[in-house]
DNA sequence: GCAGAAGTGGGCCGCCTGTTCCACTTGGCT
DNA sequence: AGCCAAGTGGAACAGGCGGCCCACTTCTGC
């Protein structure tokens, strides 16, 4: 037990200090696992990413002891960028048009990482610190909503839940077509803006469409190494 | 090559008739399997299914040497129901209530069985034959549109394509939240039907969204067996 | 009934995942 | 410069999966 010097500020996180190598290899291996998450989701084999890495498998369980431990560094800072979000768009002078940027900017965020959007969906139990941003930005939102609501923009008869489940349908389009039709995910996202404005609101134009081609393709693809659901 | 003394009319299948017992079995196996899709979907281990049938691994193997068969086989009779929803619409006086019941009808029928959401949503490559009965479907949901576009309740701007990105954002939902919020994906058809009707259409009323408590469990339930996307 | 073919299920194999152990290397402190 | 603990990666292990073979049972036609 022999205590380096002082150093060790009381109420610091209980973890020791790595050795600069050990601090190395776990930035090598937060890397990897976030470009395979985002690119594959969250399913993909411990193994892989430490692969990818290019480290030990013993290396990366030593650092990270369960899965959820992993997802939960590499999204830390990407629900940094979600709370960000909100903020920014109460910063809109227009209520409304707050709104709608949010919404489309938080399933943006979706389309961009895969495993990104299964951490807002839960598909996997994310941990307490991820848990807590989010109810963090949620308050936000609410604020959000209720000035949206009185620009008399936004339907009386819009909940917040209304997002939760927006988000688990953009999933759902993200998951089964964005290899072929990455663009699919507007499309929904614009209907369903339109349909939370009220009447004489001013609606973002709904996107065109995939071409039916692009989307044929998507739905015929090979089942991948870890399919959409299930 | 004692041929059966006539029996065989010309042009049957290929397929040798069954022994009565393997009969059976088959029946078994797809009733294990009907069950088994529709709870969980359609990535459950072959083996489980055998062992729910309460037949051998190789039996099961024997009778449908892929996944893919025995999903052919299981849901056939599914896609007669999903064919003869289109021809049920089209028989409606009114092309508005009959579109709009029809995208309810077909996203109900997902929430019903998991395993046929991945059909739709061909999560997993379907067998010709399901492809066949689709593209018939879709023949007659063309005609569909072009009624209700027609009558002047549907928007021009909809496409056919929009009940693809529909049934893959509804199939989103049902994995995510079935569990615990089953009537969540009820509120996402409210909303998109009613950004598919054009102005002054009569809007069927959107269904309330499940409450918050429900759809936070379904947020952190644990990462049971065989999580949603990915 | 009986013979033989059709059908059966248990067991084995190869593959992939995640976990743990262990002999070796490397960094940090003096 | 040298020592020791922290850190490493490969190897070995356990569990689940799908595919396949093979000795045994059961149906069916005569």
């Amino acid at each position: 037990m022999t205590s380096t010097p002082s150093d060790r500020s009381p109420g610091q996180e209980p973890e020791a200090r790595l050795r600069a190598d050990a601090e190395r290899n776990r930035d090598l291996i937060l890397a990897a696992a976030r470009r395979l998450f985002a690119r594959e989701g969250l399913g993909v084999s411990m193994a892989s990413v430490a692969r990818e890495a290019g480290v030990g498998k013993a290396t990366l369980s030593r650092r990270f002891a369960t899965r959820e431990e992993l997802i939960n560094a590499v999204f830390a800072d990407r629900m940094d960028a979600y709370a960000a979000a909100v903020a920014e768009a109460l910063a809109d002078p227009d209520p409304w048009h707050g709104f709608t940027g949010y919404i489309h900017a938080v399933c943006a965020m979706q389309a961009a990482d895969r495993g990104f959007a299964d951490v807002l969906t839960m598909s996997f139990p994310a941990a307490k610190a991820l848990e807590a941003r989010r109810t963090e930005s949620y308050n936000g939102f609410l604020e959000l909503i209720a000035r949206a609501r009185s620009s008399g923009h936004l339907r009386a008869d819009f909940v917040p839940e209304d997002l939760v489940i927006l988000q688990m349908a953009n999933a759902g389009v993200i998951a089964a077509a964005d290899d072929s039709a990455p663009d699919a995910w507007r499309r929904l996202v614009g209907h369903m803006i339109r349909s939370y404005a009220a009447p004489g609101a001013p609606i973002p134009p709904v996107p065109d469409a995939p071409a039916p081609a692009a989307l044929y393709r998507a739905m015929v693809r090979l089942a991948r190494t870890g399919h959409g659901s299930a």
